[in-house]
DNA sequence: CGTGGTTTTGATCATAATCAACGTCTGTGG
DNA sequence: CCACAGACGTTGATTATGATCAAAACCACG
């Protein structure tokens, strides 16, 4: 039990940095330790909820990577995040208490299930914890306009290149290297990601790796020229 | 200032279905009145908060209509969404302190202003609150997800067709009419919005009236043919 | 009653989608 | 351990969609 209880604690968690815990003092950490109900592990395309599934709880990446996909009526498919360790998933679901989307595993993974009530209660015990939802929230929100820029009114190329970067700097914040990366997905749920045919992803990566911007393996990625890159993210600041 | 504070109290607001007081009891509803510091009158484009402003309160908005801008360092220009009465702006100030994105007044509007601090207080205090400032949270956060579909996957036809029976549906929430309404904002904001051209917002409209879809008369549209709106927007639910 | 911002429309062009074929890797079962 | 099937990825040729460039009309507002 006691084994069991250690295992679960945020307090002794590797990602107490990057998750949950985030800015708590050590007193607090310990009282949030409750808000993680269990573990739970998800084998690949395995999903953790699924659309119109009723909502009870957020998800802690605690390894392992995500989709969460948006299937809608008309059977079109829509990739609107690739989540990863310390992410937060089911935000989506607290509007209408039923979850709205697919949370879909691109490996195998593991998530802390953290039921919502406990959320709200803790939250209004702990100033500190609330203000980290609100800020978890408010980060979703801004990250999503950043993809609706994105999405608006960058060419392939860019879209491209901004993915790539952004995914390196969140693993690079993770440990992994700065430079390397492994493509969890494939490139058509990339290219859903970014409003492309998978086509276009393949042919785009082929330029750049035309170009000496990248050396690709098939979904081992090296960038090789960073700088090359966030120059075609934003031209004018080359 | 017994006036003063009758006039910006939210239990005596003709909004209190659609706003803040969603959901609150009489009582509650009393008590929250003190989320609201002060209104504001914003001119037609003026800013309510500008990307880099240090962030303080939101905005509930009472009267008129704005649109929330992304600048990106090279000087392109998303917007990420138009808001009206009922509907709050500065979530995405919260998560680093500062606002973002700019809200601009698309005509003369009047805003309550709601210092976070106090939202927050408030949370801790009424259960019903707490709940309500999530669900706006997730509210947005699903918001977004939809423009992420429409402007990865949908054609221009299908964008604008979204966004007209979007724009209508939530004027008819607010008791206007079902079928007639106002573009407050140019074809450029609608396009940068929908991630098109303004001659493409143009002259997709123009196709829509040759077709008896809609009636355009400038910033006048009449939506003759809701259903084949709707079957452009979802085509196989036709 | 101009003047400038906005909108419409036309002609042409660029980008990415589509259609198609082939190559390559992965994982499974013989 | 190898062979095979099926998923995944690459590349080429062609096309469709919306962008761009351009000019004119319209309107709102001062």
């Amino acid at each position: 039990m006691i084994r069991q209880n250690i295992q679960i604690a945020c307090s002794s968690c590797s990602l107490r940095e990057l998750c949950m815990p985030v800015g708590l003092d050590a007193d607090e950490l310990q009282r949030i330790d409750r808000i993680v109900g269990s573990r739970q592990k998800v084998k690949r395309k395995e999903s953790i909820f699924q659309n119109g599934e009723r909502f009870t709880s957020l998800y802690a990446i605690r390894t392992g990577m995500f989709k969460t996909r948006l299937v809608s009526e008309d059977g079109r498919d829509q990739v609107t995040g690739f989540q990863m360790a310390g992410e937060i998933l089911g935000l989506d679901g607290i509007v209408n208490s039923r979850h709205t989307c697919d949370a879909v595993a691109l490996e195998d993974s593991e998530v802390c299930v953290m039921p919502f009530d406990r959320v709200e209660a803790l939250s209004r015990e702990i100033t500190s914890l609330q203000r980290h939802v609100h800020r978890i929230m408010s980060r979703e929100i801004v990250r999503e306009h950043g993809v609706m820029l994105l999405l608006g009114s960058m060419r392939a190329e860019e879209r491209l290149a901004a993915f790539l970067l952004n995914l390196v700097q969140r693993l690079h914040a993770r440990g992994f290297s700065r430079s390397e990366l492994v493509l969890r997905m494939t490139r058509e749920e990339i290219g859903s990601y970014l409003g492309l045919k998978l086509e276009t992803v393949s042919r785009t990566l082929s330029k750049f790796a035309d170009d000496g911007i990248v050396e690709v393996q098939h979904r081992n990625v090296r960038i090789v020229d960073a700088e090359a890159l966030r120059s075609l993210v934003n031209p004018s600041a080359a």
